[in-house]
DNA sequence: ATGAAAGCGCTAACAG
DNA sequence: CTGTTAGCGCTTTCAT
């Protein structure tokens, strides 16, 4: 094994204290210029590099922190993950990346281990409506920020996003181009965001003076294959829809496919939206009216609560933070 | 601050040593059963959860790995963190994800930060062709693995794409079909990804007695607009093309959009082959023939060759793995 | 302006 | 089979 350099082999070289060398390192103290030189000289000379295991240990203060996310080879999650290390990274923070593959067992793992590993904080979009072990986490003195998914019964601070008004946007877009029959693919089973989108759904008939006829909700995966099946089922049950909102982008092109194998062409014959936003969503023919999921704001949003609880650590109440997504009005989409 | 519980409150809660606690911990040495539960029990009630950190710096060993990719909200890049987060994790590893930007001096600020923080090993792709940082990186005792870049004058341990096996299986599938005027777009600047793989492609035409015209190369970036201009481009210098190749998916499906644009249908008119396999690419209309990086693949030969330079650190000489792609024949080709 | 020394929580060599 | 104790490399109080 190499000799590890440490800070008392540069204070002999330097003959000066360790005291002294810390504060140099550090920059917490005044320390004389010859001094500064001497220390920094011996330091690059032997090539010395802060052991900052040891200083978390002592400062009870690592410098990185924990993103536990169920998915990071999902663009949502990746784009949310790079953005948050870009952030992080500015204030000399390094973000550990955990899977919980939708896995509640190794979403508590990975707690377990961020709490041994000293993480100043963690951002969290947990795998499953259940957060018992969430609140416990912070009751431990770290502070944690969930992400994206409303936990009920509890009081935690929370990032999320708006899909009631994800929702209720691309209603009102499709009422202003004519559209009262529409279909809706929703996820296979309720979930606060697809109960919010659909709320925020049928308000925008509503206020319209129409009825959403829940009958045109019709469920299914997120996948491509979902997307085909579900628009057939669509149309088999009421042929007068002329759009069809979705659940996500990948969802969309699916029933987009599953309209072209039944001849019908989008948005000549019938509109469709799609939700997320990702960048596929700009680069499908046709180009995919959708709503944008707020990818950077969320990451800056969440960065920086995270960075002030771990600033000041009180914590007297939850704090939420709502951000709302955007309808971006492409090729998919056209009037009555 | 609150008081962390430390195995010195085991110990005495459970009236043994602290040696016996950290045993049992780690299951490091024989313990008694009863001392065993006693410890066990001691735990519980105080819900202790061992300082990682702490161990980490008496170890010399922190249980965690750093991985420095250019931009983690690549699906290509993604994909590799997420598989090797997996392996990783099932070993008990932590990984903490860093983004160049396409920068070497974030490169090279994670790299001293990586090493500060005692990880065990890193796994890079490097932000340039500049690899000496790298080799004093691991001279340093740190193992480093370097992923998909063939970094010049430089002998490390690298995990390797052939990116000339993904040439040449392109060009003589597209051969095989009858196509002998085939265009091809290239990445702006040179680099080991695209020589290797215009080596390959020109190979395989070789092989046929038939020569590849560089005259058909049209240089744009990854991006779908490079793609359009690309086309337009190609078929403006040579009305035979009747398939192309491009540099990666996105690029492709410009491509497509810009054969649209002119009128040409995919593949009725002309074939096209992407790179890269991302998920999209089965997704598009037509889906799309392409050449799959091998991403789980990559992930799993390099997260275990890190393992065993963790395990045996003894560097006598770099140990190169090289991974084939995969042509993945879809609907955007067919015989001319 | 600087230094000595205690101690963060843990592991492991040594001693029994 | 168990305990005592010396550090890992650093920060920071206390003293000068």
């Amino acid at each position: 094994m190499i000799k590890i350099v440490n800070i008392r082999d540069i204070a002999k070289k330097a003959q000066v204290s360790v005291a002294t060398v810390s504060h140099v390192i550090n920059k917490t103290r005044h320390v004389s210029d010859e001094l500064i030189d001497r220390v920094v000289k011996a330091m690059m000379e032997l090539d010395y590099q802060p052991n900052l295991l040891a200083g978390s240990l002592r400062r009870k203060k690592s410098s990185t922190i924990g993103l536990i996310i169920p998915d990071s080879s999902n663009m949502l999650f990746s784009g949310v993950e790079k953005n948050i290390e870009d952030i992080l990274f500015s204030q000399n923070y390094n973000v550990i990346v955990c899977n919980s593959a939708y896995d509640i067992g190794r979403e508590l793992e990975h707690l377990n281990t961020l709490r041994s590993k000293m993480v100043d904080g963690v951002i969290i979009v947990p795998a499953t409506m259940d957060g018992k072990h969430l609140e416990k986490f912070r009751n431990i003195g770290i502070p944690i920020i969930i992400l994206d998914r409303m936990i009920p019964d509890i009081n935690e601070d929370t990032v999320l996003v708006d899909n009631y008004k994800g929702g209720y946007d691309a209603a009102k877009y499709l009422l202003s181009l004519g559209h009262t029959d529409v279909g809706y693919i929703d996820r296979i089973s309720d979930h606060s965001h697809s109960l919010e989108r659909k709320k925020g759904f049928a308000k925008a008939f509503e206020e319209q003076g129409l009825f959403f006829d829940t009958n045109n909700i019709v469920r299914g995966g997120f996948t491509f294959n979902a997307g085909i099946e579900a628009v057939k089922k669509l149309l088999e049950e009421n042929s007068r829809i002329t759009a069809i909102f979705t659940f996500n982008d990948i969802n969309a092109f699916g029933a987009i496919r599953g309209l072209a194998d039944l001849g019908l062409k989008v948005p000549e014959d019938i509109s469709v939206i799609g939700y997320d936003g990702t960048p596929l969503s700009e680069i499908y023919i046709p180009r995919l009216t959708t709503v944008r999921y707020p990818i950077i704001e969320m990451a800056d949003v969440v960065s920086k609560l995270l960075l002030k609880r771990i600033a000041e650590p009180v914590f007297k109440k939850a704090i939420k933070k709502i951000i709302p997504p955007e309808l971006i009005i492409r090729e998919s989409t056209r009037s009555k």
